[in-house]
DNA sequence: AGCACGCCGACT
DNA sequence: GTCGGCGTGCTC
């Protein structure tokens, strides 16, 4: 509900301070609405915070203060602050933490900025100059634009000094504009695509359904290379025309610059970006114009679910599956379910792509909940990847070397050919784990109960928990004997000498996000590989997101039992997702390709399923297992992770809860632990993990607050509540 | 989150 | 006697 507030009225205001509930203020002169920005005393200091309704009164009046003022941005709408409780009730998160994701703005308190930008004027120079002349016809080629001075001087090669002179004969006209300018228009009539039959009827289905005005999910799920991106932008095209705005979230900034690139073809322009690596200056004008409108399209991060959307038509997920939409740090949410939340209050769509849908998206498509949509043609001729095993009980290999001969011969057949490969192996640096063969020790981190990750392009061991790096020693640490020290297991860059003691004369190129110190030195590295300037290509993770090399045909996997040990629910799920993808990396333009999978249990029902390419028989078998065993998608999951300082403390703490679990149970929900976490010491915390299992519709949320609302907890104790948890760390 | 207040150890 | 360590508590 809005209200007008007059000068005076009692009004709570939530900061982003944790203090757990709005304060009261007094509405300042002028008056104010609910939902906007204002700037309030708290204490010696001033923060900014949002007017979240009337005041509760019931604070020795006395003592409330007046707000300071009004900021100069949008009101937030009633939709986006029911969109922030929500969130915060369902994560478990404090308002005001959440509020400070909604207010990620740089120079969010700053007054109207202006900046000074030239113009041709109506007057002449007293006197000409070969350079006032180059100034004149910059401005009159560019036909009435303006430039700032900077841009200006630059472009006509002289100093800001002449154009200063030519302002003050009033030959060029010195104007303020708003720093913040909105971006270019998208113009939706201009699709230049031919789509196929099955396409067309994919864009027709997104498009009827922005046009609705209501809020519904479709799982847009397309084989890798059926083109999903182009049916999704027609939903796009389709918002733009209604006038509302558009949303596309991708899992990883890597994949932004080839995508904007992609909405400037179809658009004629291109549309706002939002992710961490973007200026101040641009995240600025990002948030700024999504509240007044000036940008029709924003592609970001999950973050930018946040931004103050004026009128959110569709939101495009792409990647659904992607693990990175968890955000597992600090506010614990994902991006994907928050998409769905943001969009049924805003009344928009939402699209989840994916060539290989996440089991949850998957079952809510089952049940109904979504509508489901297949592209099941890979464009063009290309087919998917003939797949196949290689038993590794059969090769004959020793033990430092990872390539098996019949990998090998595929490998030499393709280089022959002139084609592209790719060896995948999700494991960055040189080896995970360093021996000494003295005394038998594996170097730890200090802080974590990790091993350190040996890393010769850096020359340094890494622990992939805390960061933390340090030379390699030439003694042992725990013995003292020199020059024991040995790597155990391949790494990506083990892997790559192993490939060029094989292939000599082939070019190998490594892919690994620590290689590359920027986006953009990794992006120009695919472009190159892409080209052609590599023979080989070794990578992790980040090759099966999304980018293509044309001349690629073969894709060998180095370990593809890697990712099913250990107790994760999802280790088949994901193992097949990363398999299959990093598949569809082989063959898609002009040949068929093929992907060999190094293993050593053929015979294993993920790796069955993966080679077998039934996915829907995949999912059902999944499913079954997961509703049996009661666990997500079926049933509901909580984790606690308590850490700190002292162990004793933190199990002690840790029994105390699982102990008085009355709230739990009055929705029958059962406590597991505690237990020490997989990595049961980070940064020098240790950390125990408690596991809250609940039926699929058990109020979970309520319940785990009053729960963990029976103790404080001690200073130096830190509780965390993941709820529907990803990852088990 | 900050920033105060407040209660105990080694310094001019 | 005081400067300063960071534990506890408050902010409308």
């Amino acid at each position: 509900m809005i209200c007008q507030f007059n000068e005076g009225d009692l009004v709570a205001v939530l900061t982003t301070q944790p203090l757990g509930k709005p304060l009261d203020y007094k509405a300042p002169s002028g008056g104010c609405l609910t939902g906007a920005f204002v700037e309030v005393p708290l204490g010696p200091r001033k923060v900014t915070g949002v007017i979240w309704g009337p005041g509760e009164g019931g604070y020795d009046p006395a003592k409330v203060r007046p707000i300071l003022r009004v900021l100069d941005v949008p009101a937030m709408l009633g939709e986006m602050r029911e969109f922030v409780t929500r969130a915060a009730d369902y994560t478990l998160t404090p308002l005001p933490a959440m509020l400070r994701l909604a207010m990620r703005s740089p120079g969010l308190g700053d007054p109207p900025s202006m900046r000074k930008v030239y113009r041709l004027g109506s007057g002449a120079p007293a006197r000409m100059t070969d350079a006032r002349c180059r100034v004149l016809d910059c401005l009159r080629e560019m036909g009435g634009l303006a430039f700032t001075l900077g841009e200006l001087a630059e472009a006509a090669g002289v100093t800001p000094s002449v154009v200063k002179g030519l302002v003050k004969s009033g030959a060029v006209a010195e104007e303020d504009t708003p720093r913040d300018l909105p971006y270019p228009p998208l113009v939706p009539s201009a699709s230049a695509y031919d789509l196929t039959p099955e396409q067309r009827a994919a864009a027709e289905a997104l498009r009827k359904g922005v046009e609705s005005g209501a809020y519904a999910t479709t799982l847009l799920r397309g084989v890798t290379g059926s083109g999903k991106t182009e049916v999704y932008l027609e939903a796009v095209a389709a918002c733009l025309r209604a006038g509302r705005q558009a949303l596309v979230l991708l899992p990883e900034i890597a994949l932004t610059a080839e995508f904007l690139t992609r909405v400037e073809a179809r658009f004629g322009a291109r549309p706002a970006e939002w992710h961490s690596g973007i200026t101040m200056t641009e995240r600025r004008r990002c948030w700024r114009m999504v509240g007044e409108g000036g940008a029709s399209l924003v592609v970001g991060a999950r973050s930018a679910l946040f931004l103050p959307f004026r009128d959110l038509g569709l939101i495009v997920v792409d990647e659904e599956h992607d693990t990175s939409y968890k955000q597992e740090d600090g506010v614990l949410y994902n991006a994907r379910d928050m998409a769905v939340l943001r969009a049924s209050i805003a009344g928009a769509q939402v699209v989840l792509a994916s060539a290989t849908p996440s089991l949850e998206s998957w079952a809510n498509a089952d049940a109904g909940k979504y509508d489901r949509i297949e592209l099941t043609t890979r464009f063009g001729a290309a087919e998917l990847p003939d797949m196949r095993a290689i038993d590794m009980r059969a090769e004959d290999l020793p033990g430092s070397r990872w390539i098996s001969p019949t990998l090998a011969a595929a490998v030499q057949t393709r280089l022959e050919a002139g084609e592209q490969a790719l060896l995948f192996l999700n494991r960055r640096g040189y080896a995970p784990v360093t021996v000494c063969r003295a005394c038998g020790h594996q170097i730890g981190c200090d802080h974590c109960d990790a091993r350190m990750v040996e890393h010769r392009f850096l020359k340094r061991l890494v622990c992939h928990q805390c960061g933390e790096t340090k030379p390699m020693p030439r003694a042992c640490p725990n013995c003292g004997v020199e020059d024991k020290l040995a790597p155990v297991g391949p790494g990506v860059e083990r892997l790559a000498e192993e490939t060029t003691a094989l292939f000599p004369e082939a070019r190998v190129e490594v892919l690994s996000s620590d290689l590359f110190g920027s986006a953009r030195a990794l992006k120009a590295k695919i472009e190159a590989i892409a080209a052609g300037a590599a023979d080989i290509v070794i990578g992790t993770q980040i090759v099966a997101k999304g980018h293509n090399f044309p001349a690629l045909t073969l894709v060998g996997v180095i370990d593809a039992d890697l990712g099913l040990q250990g107790s994760d629910l999802r280790a088949a799920e994901r193992t097949f997702q990363l398999m299959r993808q990093v598949a569809g990396r082989a063959g898609r333009a002009w040949r068929p390709g093929a992907a060999l999978l190094q293993t050593f249990q053929p015979e294993h029902s993920v790796i069955r399923a993966i080679l077998g390419g039934d996915e829907e028989a995949f999912w059902r078998a999944e499913a079954t297992e997961r509703k049996a065993a009661g666990v997500p998608p079926y049933g509901r999951l909580a984790g606690i992770v308590l850490s700190s300082p002292d162990v004793q403390e933190v199990f002690d703490f840790a029994t105390g809860l699982a102990r008085a679990d009355a709230p739990l149970r009055r929705i029958a929900a059962q406590v597991y632990g505690p237990a020490p976490a997989p990595i049961a010491r980070i940064r020098g915390r240790h950390r125990v993990r408690l596991l809250v299992k609940a039926a699929k519709t058990a109020p979970i949320q309520p319940a785990i607050a009053a729960w963990i609302g029976q103790f404080k907890p001690p200073t130096n104790l830190r509780l965390a509540v993941d709820i529907d948890p990803q990852s088990f760390y």
